[in-house]
RNA sequence: GGGCGAAUAGCUCAGUCUGGUUAGAGCAACUGGUUUACACCCAGUAGGUCGGCGGUUCGAGUCCGUCUUCGCCCA
């Protein structure tokens, strides 16, 4: 075996066998009934993305769920891939063109989406090979593409069922409308902002005056608005049937004041009376509410803008052409002049932003394809009745609030968007009919179906394609190669689904997650209109969603390019090694909660990865390792009637700390991960077992059985720590000769606790849980020591004498242990007394002990150190004194600062009586 | 306006579900240290009105009510 150098040196390390992993198809799930599986879908990236710390943490949980689940023996399925990212990656490549000169529609769609896809092959995807940085173990020959021809099919497959079973309708509607993707969206994919605006109160004036309802004169209506720039649009004006100021004006007009005209004023019960003046401009073409009320009272839609949010000729001179923002301020200016403004108040309102461009959503009336969600019943029921569980539970709300909420307010699913990059609607129109004549209900005039119709010459199809969401929905089954029925793929898709777990970010959870859930519970079975709970747990998606928090700085702003403040993750990876980010990342995330981050935080991942490595190469100095190769072998090698109480309390810390852990997989309590891992290694196995073990190891006597018992812990350690740290571990599991030839850790199954313990007891090794918990005494008897021996600045000091004063039974609980003792606290002796003594002590669990400071090795130049330490008191008591004796101080301070002080005097001076005794002492 | 969550050491968080010794960890601070692994280390010290008020209880960081502040989601 090779010397292990000083310290771990994670680089070369993580290339070697993360190409060994690869070679040897470790990664790779296969069917094997032999096994039970388990299945992650990974979240998939966009085309574009590139690796940031969310990912990080994000796969670093399910990479160790994975790994986790390998060594519990199961068939384990990390699948990958990526989508298409429509609006992302169109924009991406449309800007490419521009530099060109060039715009899609010059291309045409055909030579655009060549473009696309080259740009596609050339520098999509390098999320995916990033992630091999990070380690982790996907089974990258199965990576699915929303765009491949069989996830294609998937797509297409999917709309046209939803079609046939009456979920998926064409309607002009109001739309968030995109003016710079030039695209309709989601309500999803709107991002709601707080925006510091003006509300402008104006006077539109009334086409006869009256009086108002105190019986002074009326000339015009006040109505407040955020939007001057809509007002070319306004088709009417309206009020509350209910408010006494307006009932008479309903039926009577006003004038809009460009381009004037006559709008009738009516009565609509979706008008708020407290909010401004209770007078309501209505634009139906621009806004839902006013669209809604327009409906009702048959008013006209006037569309003022064009697509990209420019003024069209409906606006009239001077707005044709000018920009939305540029006409507000010239509308202003024109109600201004012709004196119509009352007033302009500073006003916070909600904005809606498109996601992905981030510019305003403008409401517009346009047509567009909307899914009615499918088993939003079967959906809820899923998750209330625990087949589906959140974890930590708490998102279930924000879950079943969305899944509620949209069902009281029929909110359908704008699935069409106009764009080229995606998944083309499978829709074919009859050529020669004017598409405002279609009759959606006449399969003369509509096609829908994925093949397309026979006769293609006398069909032209829709022009544009599906929501980039509206693929990803089905990920968990289009990926196993729904709906391709042929026997390996029908047997992958009846092995792996339902999957087990999700992991993604709380922002998803109705974009994603919950149209996840109506997915399968639609498609993965027959056609049905309500479900059976038993049918639902056959059809769910995957039965356990861990939801992460956001990774912020530490000012808690979101990380994001613009504002510098996010690391770039492979750089993190190059500075602290893979494996110590993983544990760092892990270790900060709380659960659920947002994580704050500062590069600082991760540290301890390197550190503990060091000092597993130091802890191994103690290990491997300390004598060879033989036998290794086996738990039978090294149990085989260990002789219970030797023990001590350490050997007793570190095995059943091992015992303890694995069900630990155990337990935590199993609830997906990630936060307790590390904890558990680093109490168990630094704390016990380090800092406790392996300091005893150094005294032990001068004695043939102890020497061989606590070398077995160390390679035991670390073997079981370095199992439990696979998951969370795959390179250093695999790396040691070969070092230490743990690996039959060159078979991988993760060849190597997990015992569970009850397990290891059935293989204790068949090799007659007993772990006594009595003489474990003496152990904590101990530690007491040892941390009291050390502390007094810190008092007197003793604390290195390996000289020293002690004496102990207790009862029989820890008399000889410290007499059976004193070597390990000694060298914990580093004492030359420790003697066993009768008497009190006239010492320095301190009283412990087991018995007081005593500091004999006569054998310090200098008393000269102990007796300096005293005196100076005197000096420095003297001072301090003095000022103390002066202090109190200030009748202000004494009477204005807080009372606790007053006592503080009175006490901090008092123990100088007993410090100092202290000192002068010990001085004495010395002679 | 509706909903969810948070408030514990200087900082970031555990602990609260299931009430019970002296409330823990990591980082930062301070003191001392190179001993058969590790200074990416070791030993020790200091630091807390568990957001406020009220209630239940023999007993509350933990359960109930209420208020305050902050964060997020939905409208």
């Amino acid at each position: 075996m090779a010397n292990i150098s000083k310290a771990y040196d994670p680089k070369a390390v993580e290339t070697k066998w993360y190409e060994a992993w690869e070679k040897q198809g470790a990664f790779k799930a296969r069917q094997n009934d032999s096994k039970k599986p388990f299945c992650i879908m990974i979240p998939p990236p966009n085309v574009t993305g590139m690796l940031h710390m969310g990912h990080i943490l994000n796969n670093t949980l399910q990479d160790m769920l994975i790994r986790r689940a390998r060594l519990e023996g199961k068939e384990a399925l990390w699948q990958p891939g990526m989508d298409h990212a429509g609006i992302a990656t169109q924009t991406k490549v449309e800007t490419e063109i521009r530099k060109d000169g060039l715009h899609r529609r010059d291309l045409g769609r055909e030579k655009f989406l060549e473009e696309v896809w080259q740009w596609k092959e050339k520098h999509g995807g390098i999320i995916l090979k990033q992630l091999h940085k990070l380690g982790a173990s996907c089974d990258w020959d199965r990576t699915a593409f929303t765009l491949d021809d069989g996830y294609q099919r998937a797509v297409l497959t999917a709309f046209v069922k939803l079609y046939h079973r009456g979920y998926i309708y064409r309607g002009l509607r109001i739309s968030n409308w995109c003016p710079a993707s030039l695209t309709a969206l989601s309500n999803e994919e709107v991002i709601m902002k707080p925006q510091k605006s003006k509300l402008w109160k104006m006077r539109y004036e009334l086409a006869e005056p009256t009086t108002a309802i105190d019986g002074s004169p009326m000339t015009h209506l006040e109505i407040s608005s955020t939007r001057p720039e809509t007002i070319m649009g306004d088709t009417g004006v309206a009020v509350h049937p209910e408010d006494d100021r307006y009932k008479h004006l309903v039926g009577k007009f006003v004038y809009r004041p460009f381009p004037k005209a006559k709008i009738p004023v009516v009565a609509d019960a979706a008008v708020d009376k407290e909010f401004g003046t209770g007078c309501l401009k209505v634009t139906p073409a621009h806004d839902q509410v006013d669209f809604e009320i327009g409906q009702r009272h048959n008013l006209p839609v006037v569309d003022v803008f064009n697509p990209d949010a420019t003024l069209n000729e409906h606006a009239g001179e001077p707005f044709v052409g000018m920009g939305r923002f540029e006409a507000r301020k010239v509308a202003a200016q024109m109600l201004e002049d012709q004196g119509l403004i009352v007033e302009v108040e500073d006003y916070e309102n909600n904005v809606g932003f498109s996601e992905r461009a981030d510019v305003p959503i403008e409401p517009r009336l346009t047509e567009q394809w909307w899914l009615r969600y499918p088993k939003v019943e079967e959906a809820k029921r899923a998750v209330q009745s625990g087949i589906i569980n959140f974890h930590p539970k708490r998102w279930e709300n924000v879950y079943l609030h969305w899944l509620n909420h949209g069902q009281e307010n029929q909110i359908d699913w704008c699935l069409s968007r106009q764009l080229w990059w995606g998944h083309r609607i499978p829709v074919w129109y009859k050529k020669g009919i004017e598409r405002s004549q279609i009759d959606l209900e006449n399969p003369d005039h509509l096609h829908v179906s994925v093949k397309g119709p026979e006769d293609p010459e006398n069909w032209e199809q829709d022009e544009d394609v599906l929501d980039t969401w509206a693929s990803s929905w089905l990920w968990p089954f289009a990926t196993l190669s729904w709906p391709d029925e042929s026997e390996s793929a029908g047997k992958d898709l009846s092995y792996f689904y339902p999957t087990n777990v999700l992991v993604t970010g709380f922002d998803i959870i109705f974009l994603w997650v919950a149209r996840m859930i109506m997915a399968g519970l639609e498609f993965m079975g027959e056609a049905k209109e309500t479900l059976a709970d038993e049918e639902l747990k056959e059809r769910i998606p995957f039965r356990d969603i861990y939801i992460t928090g956001l990774i912020r700085d530490n000012q808690r702003r979101k990380m994001s390019k613009s504002l510098g403040n996010s690391p770039d993750p492979l750089d993190l990876i190059e500075k602290y090694g893979a494996d110590g980010v993983r544990f760092g990342i892990v270790n900060i995330a709380p659960s659920g909660q947002d994580i704050l981050f500062t590069e600082q935080r991760i540290e301890i991942g390197r550190n503990f990865c060091n000092k597993l490595w130091n802890a191994c190469r103690f290990r491997h100095m300390s004598g060879p390792s033989f036998e290794n190769d086996s738990l039978e072998a090294i149990l085989g090698r260990i002789d219970c009637t030797l023990f001590d109480h350490y050997d007793h309390w570190i095995l059943h810390r091992l015992l303890e700390s694995n069900q630990q852990l155990e337990d935590a997989f199993a609830s997906f309590e990630c936060h307790q991960i590390t904890h558990i891992l680093y109490d168990f290694f630094w704390r016990d196995f380090c800092d406790k077992y392996v300091e005893v073990s150094k005294s032990k190891l001068k004695q043939e006597g102890s020497k061989q059985n606590v070398l077995a018992i160390q390679d035991l812990v670390i073997r079981q350690l370095l199992l439990m720590l696979e998951p969370l740290m795959p390179f250093i571990t695999e790396e040691l599991w070969h070092l230490l000769g743990y690996s039959k030839d060159t078979a991988l850790l993760q060849d190597t199954p997990i015992d569970t606790s009850a397990q290891l313990k059935g293989s204790f007891t068949a090799r007659s090794i007993r772990v006594d849980e009595d003489a474990a918990s003496e152990v904590n005494r101990l530690e007491d008897f040892v941390s009291k020591s050390r502390a007094l021996k810190a008092e007197f600045n003793l604390g290195s000091n390996r000289d020293v004498s002690l004496f102990f004063k207790g009862s029989d039974h820890d008399a000889a609980l410290i007499t059976n242990n004193q070597n390990s003792l000694k060298k914990q606290i580093g004492a030359q002796s420790l003697t066993f007394i009768l008497e009190d003594k006239d010492l320095p002590a301190s009283v412990t669990e087991i018995g007081t002990v005593y500091l004999d400071l006569t054998t310090s090795v200098d008393t000269e130049a102990e007796k300096d150190r005293l005196q100076k330490e005197l000096q420095k008191l003297a001072k301090a008591i003095a000022a103390g004194e002066s202090k109190l004796k200030n009748e202000k101080f004494v009477n204005n301070a807080p009372q606790a600062i007053v006592e503080g002080a009175k006490a901090q005097l008092q123990e100088s001076i007993h410090k100092k009586e202290e000192l002068k005794n010990l001085l004495a002492r010395l002679g």
